[in-house]
DNA sequence: GTGAAAGCGCTAACAG
DNA sequence: CTGTTAGCGCTTTCAC
């Protein structure tokens, strides 16, 4: 079923049928469209994506690299994502590198093999890894940074900001120090979590606690868990890096017969939906990621266009979430900007940090 | 960067670089060879994707629908489809219909109209839903089917059996009933499910117990948990029909203030990593979730191989995962087979039905 | 062992 | 408003 069988059973040339099918770039009477529209509903045509990439040279495609998608932080990014890049009409091919370079590069370098109109990276490697990567021509953004990246486009949060404010919250329940709970991996994000937490703890003028280093998975936690609470005298207070890393910890209490908040209030930086659902449920330094990943779909789509329009009025208004301050970028060197949008991550209060106790004890009253 | 460019460069034709390229079909002289790929090396020669699959008509791309990619029993398929699919050399396009038939709909046709080498679906449709669609012509298989699914060829558990003996594990710690938290949309599943339960309570002489239906997610089960706990007399047993709605549950009976397994004993059905997590862990009737995802790669990539050939004696071997008895498909016939694989769920004993009562109520004894 | 060339299905000039 | 046609980059048959 090709587009020249179309064309022959309606008596058209396979111009019309492109013309009909794409909606343009000519118009076409009314009556030969309808004829076009019946043959190709007879026939069951459906056009060949291959071939119109390859004439167009744009596949619609957006590679995605994750390190981890049961992590739900990332499980909810690809969501999104998926979601927004539909919304502009393009699929996308999300991969999992499993938190490993070696991995992660390969990805990089199928989807580049693909053809992909764009990629979105949540890399676990530093900045000098991805210049050897043949991802030049490729509209390219990096999701969940933590700093300015050069050379590349990226989003993320505040890391220090908002691992100051949830730690800070934690300090004002007046626990005597407050332990930390980070990956082991060596990056931005690690250091900044970590001088976040440092400089809140040490604004208070209390001593340093704690700090146990593990990957970031509810396994690691579980195991930060045990050799953070395990011993004597253990910490009162525990700041998280992530949800994931917090489940375990939560498993870890309970296997220790720690209750929350009572004998250890406890909050963790991402806010997922699986947040809500520990018991009791987590207080978070909350990321906004839906926001983040529009973000970075608009910007992949947004470098992958033509810089030659001088104006196009309504694109921008397609878009249904607005940039934080300071994304205006500039059109003509966008492809190359190292240009970053840095979103703020909010603090929000539940019930393991001990703000309700009345209601966070329920279940031992029973 | 084109091939020609190449074999320009090389002094050869485009040919040969083809050759070079993809180690056949014919033989290159290792000094042909040599200067080729030092063009492609100097070049950054990538091959066009687009150009190749128009071509040869094999995209090596094969999508996914899958009902909602948070629920972690679909987010560990979807790791696992992408791992051995990759394995293969094929990508994976997975797309997410919230559990909508509308938007599993339009998933589909996005995916035929991409030409992907073959789908796996994960529907929440039932059968008669997917005849209409354009996919007669592309290799598919369900996977997490319940029941044979005329026409297509399926892959999944026998979820009669798993819940049968999940619930009889939960009679025989001596519960007077069991109550039941399953889906709220008409299916295989939900049925066969029902009726494991009904069975397993019949079969033992026991009365009934209630029924909530509700969506496969943790809010679902949260709902699920208030209502059948909530009132008074609540049952002391439970049967999840998902580790998802497990997790809701147990949210419900923290807020309610029962103890697991003290008041109520929890089994559910899925046994995903996010099972041993709950405090306490939950017993589960486990899908094996990496051997289905397996199997359905193996059983598209297959059905995709012409028909023609003769022998392949070493192909099978490849697979990491044994088909389960009765797999063995007539390989004339496969691609529009009715064929299903039934992969069996096994019981894995942990905390949360009470077998363990010393260790599972250590929380309490702090 | 290598080259020439046809053509996969589509789009978009260009011509009418 | 519609038709003709030239490729997009690749694979592969056929000739040498």
């Amino acid at each position: 079923m090709t587009r020249a069988d179309v064309a022959r059973y309606a008596s058209v040339s396979t111009a019309v049928v492109s013309y009909v099918v794409n909606g343009g770039p000519r118009p076409v009477a009314a009556a030969t469209r309808e004829r076009v529209l019946g043959a190709v509903r007879l026939l069951g045509y459906r056009p060949n994506a291959s071939a119109r990439a390859l004439r167009t040279g744009a596949t619609k495609l957006i590679g995605v690299v994750l390190p981890e998608i049961a992590n739900p932080l990332f499980a909810e990014m690809a969501l999104s994502i998926e979601q927004y890049a539909g919304e502009l009409g393009f699929a996308v091919l999300v991969t999992n590198s499993a938190s490993d370079p070696t991995v992660e590069r390969r990805n990089i370098r199928n989807l580049a093999a693909r053809q992909v109109d764009g990629m979105i990276l949540v890399t676990v490697m530093g900045p000098s890894d991805l210049v050897g990567l043949p991802i030049a021509d490729i509209p390219t953004v990096l999701l969940n940074t933590f700093e300015e990246t050069p050379g590349f486009a990226s989003i993320g949060i505040d890391a220090f900001d908002g691992t100051y404010r949830g730690v800070r919250h934690l300090i004002e329940h007046g626990h005597p120090s407050v332990a930390l709970v980070i990956g082991r991996h060596s990056g931005d994000d690690v250091e900044l979590r970590e001088r976040g937490w440092l400089a809140a703890t040490r604004d208070a003028g209390l001593p340093d606690g704690p700090i146990a280093r593990e990957e970031f998975s509810r396994a690691g936690g579980h195991r930060a868990g045990h050799r953070l609470f395990g011993g004597l005298n253990p910490p009162t207070a525990v700041f998280c890096s992530s949800d994931w890393q917090a489940i375990g910890v939560f498993r870890a209490l309970y296997e220790l017969g720690l209750r929350v908040p009572e004998d250890v209030a406890v909050v963790s930086f991402d806010g997922t939906e699986a947040s809500e659902y520990t018991n009791p449920q987590l207080t978070v330094v909350r990321q906004p990621v839906a926001a983040m990943a529009a973000d970075a779909i608009s910007r992949v789509v947004e470098m992958g266009k033509p810089n030659d329009r001088p104006h196009r009025p309504d694109v921008g208004g397609a878009f249904k979430v607005a940039p934080s301050p300071g994304a205006q970028a500039d059109a003509t060197t966008l492809t190359t900007s190292t240009h970053r949008i840095a979103h703020t991550a909010d603090l929000i209060i539940r019930r393991s940090c001990g703000c309700h106790p009345e209601l966070a004890s329920r279940s031992l009253q029973a």
